[in-house]
DNA sequence: AATGAATGAGCCTTCATTCAT
DNA sequence: GATGAATGAAGGCTCATTCAT
């Protein structure tokens, strides 16, 4: 509960500052966001940067963790232990997906990421350890349950990435996909959809990978 | 009579130049790379990229075409008519991987294609018709082969993109990789056993999705 | 509290900028001149320009229109009501002579508008209009009530020219009459006089031309 | 006679470059104006300038050289013997408008000679000592045949300047004419027009200070 | 006589940042 | 807590010039 009445409607400055500042970093990256583009859209006053995150990469490193908070609180913790292996992967696929192809989620939060993964700013050398690697060792524990156990550390991880490569496709590299399959421009596949055909593709996969090894 | 001994061993300018550009433009993207980084380590003089190349946009277009023939040289040409479709297959994965991954190719070829992929300058518009779409055509004739072709567009599209993002996967997001699985930096898997494994496990993805849908 | 008792004599930067710009543009010209020299003359950062003006062009634009303020604001307004056609002709004459002419008047301002007219730069385009027009329709009135009314649209405008012709050139062609008359660089005449002259030589050309097209 | 039969259609790298840059420098003056413009019009290489010139100013100094040197033969020489004090006013003033409004003289001549009125660039400082001061005199010459040898120097200069003055208006203030009076650019009046108003404004001025000051 | 390649200096602009209120 | 004014560093680009042939 905070001390105004009014905090509802309006905004606290490094509230709006830190929006504005999503979206104007997903649309040009780090560098090349400028922070007057970012206090012109906040309706701030330049200086404010300066005074309340101290400078330009401090101001884009709060972004990352809000955005990955958010991210986190839309998708849930990351625990599947319900179910048959083949639920608890599409249960994981399912949170994947939805946690970054999520409608409430601002648009920017994946293109954020995805900058971060082909062109890190050390601003996130920490957020993959503590966000991503919980999932690795969930997903890994899906695999093994599947039986994937006796395959030895290189297999399971390639089965790992194969999965998840597939998920982050639909995520890092819309340009590409819209580029050369323009009908998903128009009218995109529902996350249903992606996760029931992921899931049925991946499952075969990774069985079948199980059966050639054994 | 010129000291000509030596030229085969020092480039002309505007190679060096090209060479510079490549690794620098990887090392920090388009817009952060600098042409005094670039002329530096080229050891050229800045107002050579004026001359040979009319601006930074335009050297950096001239790398991405060179980036492209180099990669198309090394891979040969897409074409994959011979053997089964399950062989074809492979051959395709094989193909593909093996051009973005050539030990012969500079590692920033695939750095370069990635950001452009998430971060198209424009620069780019062109060669994703000219260069990608064919492969994309030929993986579609080989999918219809092995009997996906009563699908529908949409399921043979999305068969289409968890084969390639598997495979764009260990291009693109080696620092996440990496950051995951740690042993893969050390020890990388050969392309061959990459190759294996993705073949083996599309190939049982893409035969259920056709079962399931029959 | 600051120590502004010194306020009235320290200019402000934007006011400097404005000075400094006036007479480096009047002394090399619009292209030729350099913001740095504007800027260290002006005893401040180069980047101000940017701050207060945006750039080079606009404090051009700036100079140009403070210019064309000061001149109208040591002139008066431009409206000849009282006397014989004579006597407002030479109130004319007087009054835009000694507008470009004024000793306080810095003397770059007839050096720019000199330039303007040379070879404009587009800047002045809107000046012309709104500040040189309603003077031409003065002039002109002026003319018709002596009586050219009848000489048609050519010659009225030939007489206009001849006029404002030879005050321009006191204005603008210093050097070369300075080269031609040595003595006028030492000993120039008076405003006075040179009203004087210019409104007697005036008045018996636009008689005479009456007289011949009658 | 030149050596080469062929000279009349193949024009000599030097001499191209002199064509090409008076328009050019005409064009954009001189510091504007770029050697490349110049080499590139004048379908020659950069470094000819060099090679013929030693640089761009010597180049400059070669136009203005030549440039004079066509209006001296176009308007033939200065000397004006014949007929009445009026009579040889009028052809004074002819030739000089004619000199520098002549239709085959390449309009670039003019504005060649206005910028460096307005802005010298030490190129001509001889030149107007070599060219102009002869003018000067002889137009004095004849103002004292007129009668107005009595008249002092100041006034008898002001005299010359004042006719000097409308001449060079037409020439050298062309923007600011066809700004003010629009009909001037679709259909400018004749040489002899003007020649002949400004003789007569001129007779009658004249005429009227020599009275005055009788 | 003439050229393509290469150079170094300098220009305008933009940026993130800080200062003084 | 917040601001308008001002700063220094750096960036991309253009220019006249020269070098080696």
């Amino acid at each position: 509960m905070s001390i105004s009445a009014e905090s509802p409607t309006v905004k606290i400055t490094s509230t709006r500052l830190l929006d504005a500042a999503g979206e104007v970093f997903a649309e040009h990256g780090f560098h090349r966001a400028t922070v007057r583009q970012i206090t012109e859209r906040a309706g701030v006053n330049i200086a404010a940067i300066n005074y309340h995150f101290r400078d330009k990469a401090e101001l884009y490193a709060a972004v990352l963790r809000q955005c990955n908070c958010a991210a986190a609180e839309l998708g849930g913790p990351c625990r599947f232990d319900e179910g048959t292996p083949s639920q608890r992967l599409r249960a994981f696929i399912d949170w994947f997906l939805r946690r970054l192809l999520h409608p409430k989620r601002p648009k920017w939060h994946g293109v954020l990421m995805a900058r971060e993964m082909t062109e890190p700013t050390g601003a996130l050398t920490g957020l993959i350890e503590e966000a991503t690697r919980p999932q690795a060792v969930e997903l890994r524990k899906i695999l093994k349950d599947l039986g994937a156990g006796g395959l030895g550390e290189e297999r399971l991880t390639m089965l790992g990435l194969s999965i998840v490569g597939q998920c982050l496709f639909y995520v890092h590299h819309r340009p590409l996909i819209e580029a050369l399959a323009p009908r998903f421009k128009d009218k995109p596949p529902s996350i249903d959809t992606l996760v029931e055909h992921i899931h049925a593709f991946s499952l075969a996969g990774v069985r079948q990978s199980i059966r050639a090894h054994a």
